[in-house]
DNA sequence: TGGAGGGTTGACGCAGCGTCAAGGTCAAGC
DNA sequence: GCTTGACCTTGACGCTGCGTCAACCCTCCA
């Protein structure tokens, strides 16, 4: 006769292991001694190595019962389901390797590498960090609501950093939110340059932006964001309204443009 | 302003999920409106965003916090550390994936093909059921004790089922437990071909296991098992004891045989 | 004005044990 | 006979990342 610990000790388990076998009624309670202490025959050692077979195997316990007492077509049926959901288990967590491995590559957010790039590119030609930071978590809002669209985007985002208009707007930007100051001038000047990027887009028919722009709240929330990095974004967005247009992140022309 | 159901559903997860983050600390928790309910800003989207990036990823929650304020060179660190564990996590279930398959390839048990094959000969030889079931018990026993070495013992096992002697014994012990009779008769023939055998190989020097010989306990535990299966085997080791002989699946000479 | 469809906190459940806590028991050495 | 240390007992909380009630309040629309 053993005791828990010898029994636990030859199926290499752990003493609680076996209780719990016990609680959840996956191993019979064994007879008692007089002193109370369970006293395990050699069947159980049997029965308990034949669990772990099966747990080892990946078989949750709560599986193990029924098809230690399956006939062989039903523990077949049992053991392929197994074998799937461990299949996907692995999947799973090998999908998320490749997530780290990007993380790991460099870019610590998981953005597509052509955003990166697009960054890239606007650090190069002056942008403060404190706007490409902004920039920054624009694309995260946008690559979580188009996880695919995001890159076909891109290289036309980057192409538009040649105009001269452009790099001088993003420069004005980040002197206005670098600054401390509420320089108004500065923002109308800003609100000028959009105005007449907008209008050129406008006419060139490329705002369309297909079934994307059919969906409002991305583009309300990154004009909310970028209000929130800056009140003074709300000051560019009344100017802009002033122009006839609506918005920041995707420019729309209002119904009926103020004389 | 977003609600909780908005602000989740923009990042792909549940409204349980947000607030499990806020319960955590991993989400700071938003402002309330009059009548107490979360209202979110677009930072707070963007927060939870990176949330998300890490957390599929495979970073734990309790990590997510540290990492997202965490420099470059910390977070590299932490970065390979959730990959090793991964590696190991997707090692494991492989690991269990292939006992599954074997299990899966016909054998129930998880037996090395050798035990399978030997019992498989048993049975050729006309070996009850119900005695094949106990040799399958004792090598499961077995294969837990010594997972290697068995598969090494079964080529010499499985050779001795040549011998007629061996043959006529086994076939005596599935008589004596197909039947409900204490047939004593049958119980002595079988004693005194053991015994012979066990003579023939302690001349031959055959009985030597080795270092295996000294752990006791799975071959006691082997006599118990048989026991348990069937209390005529009480008699068997007894007749044994009287010819000299301790024990039933070591054989070891008394030290001094009865006269 | 009533009902559907939001929101709130609180609490249990899940898998498979690890890990105290607070004792009772056994075997061995003095 | 007594102490000591190793082993046994039950009971209960902890871990991970939420899912899923329960019981109740708030908002909006027909």
């Amino acid at each position: 006769m053993l005791t828990i610990s010898q029994l636990a000790a030859y199926a290499g388990v752990t003493v609680r292991a076996v209780r719990h076998y016990h609680q959840i009624g996956l191993l019979p309670e064994p007879e008692r001694d007089a002193s109370g202490y369970r006293r395990y025959s050699a069947g159980a050692v049997v029965s308990l190595v034949r669990i772990r077979i099966l747990a080892n195997a990946g078989v949750p316990l709560s599986q193990i019962g029924q098809m230690l007492e399956a006939d062989a077509s039903t523990f077949a049926a049992a053991v392929e389901e197994i074998d799937r959901q461990l299949g996907d288990e692995i999947a799973r967590l090998e999908a998320s390797r490749r997530q780290i491995a990007q993380l790991a590559a460099g870019d610590r957010l998981a953005l597509a590498p052509e955003v990166i790039t697009y960054l890239d590119r606007l650090r190069d030609i002056g942008v403060s960090e404190r706007v490409v930071a902004g920039e920054r978590d624009s694309w995260i809002l946008m690559s979580a609501r188009w996880p695919d669209r995001v890159r076909e985007w891109m290289p036309g985002k980057t192409a538009q950093l040649d105009d001269p208009q452009l790099i001088r707007l993003y420069r004005i930007l980040s002197e206005i939110f670098e600054s401390d100051t509420g320089d108004d001038a500065r923002l109308v000047e800003a609100a000028d340059i959009l105005a007449s990027l907008a209008e050129q887009a406008y006419r060139s028919g490329e705002i369309d932006l297909g079934e994307v722009a059919q969906d409002d709240l991305p583009f309300d929330l990154l004009d909310a964001l970028a209000v929130e990095a800056d009140p003074r974004v709300q000051r560019l967005l009344n100017l802009m309204r002033e122009r006839g247009w609506d918005g920041l992140a995707r420019l729309e022309r209002l119904a009926e443009p103020p004389t």
